[in-house]
DNA sequence: GTGACAGGTAGGGAATTTCCTACCTATAGT
DNA sequence: ACTATAGGTAGGAAATTCCCTACCTGTCAC
């Protein structure tokens, strides 16, 4: 289904040329899968394997228009390593803002 | 070339073992090896890997105290995750106001 | 129809991951 | 010093990943 568990998400993400795959959508919008290839030094199979774990992990989408299939981002699948990410916060907000801070954001912030 | 950071910590979450140890220093706060390997059925040596690798992507630090070493979780490198998610925010904002944007979209190109 | 193009699937090999058992190191308590 | 405990390292098997070449499918143009 397309109810896209979070670990086949985060394994998805594993990968820096799928990463980079969403970044490409993200920045660029929609693109054929030639567009997308053109930027990866691998043959084509290889690449068709990387959109195919986007894909499953519910990353992407494709659109069949002719002969060409178009990939968008999917941004469902993206929530849920947001909101996996969203317990832990509080943990880098200690990091950057210091002790101090927290100690402060304890007392009057705390949600 | 060495790896990256951020891709350390991509491939370490990629393991629901290894989020799970997060998850477990996020509540329950930096405990020893042997409490946390308690949720987990596998060898010890088998645990001991998880935990390096969430060490080299800078997950979680160790500190001796004795014959223990507590493992605490480390926010910043978590943060690095949130960066790499930020840009992408808009995407799943749309999604989630999806179908009003669309009836909206729709009005206006009937117009 | 034939050919060219977009993109996928099949099968395989090298590298990596994940688990195991066996062994080593360091510290605490006696 | 001796023993038990905490936790790591070494080495290896099985599974997975990531890339490849070769081939197949579907669409467009002629």
């Amino acid at each position: 289904m397309e109810t896209s568990s979070a670990e086949r998400v985060f394994a998805a993400l594993a990968s820096p040329v799928r990463r980079e795959v969403l970044r490409l959508l993200r920045d660029a919008g929609p693109q054929p899968v030639n567009e997308l290839a053109a930027h990866f030094a691998m043959a084509r199979p290889s690449f068709s394997e990387h959109l195919r774990v986007l894909r499953e992990a519910g990353l992407v989408s494709e659109t069949r228009a002719g002969r060409q299939r178009l990939y968008r981002l999917e941004g469902a699948a993206l929530y849920e390593v947001q909101e996996w990410l969203n317990p832990f916060e509080r943990f880098w907000r200690e990091k950057l803002t210091g002790l101090r801070e927290l100690l402060d954001s304890l007392d009057e912030d705390e949600s």
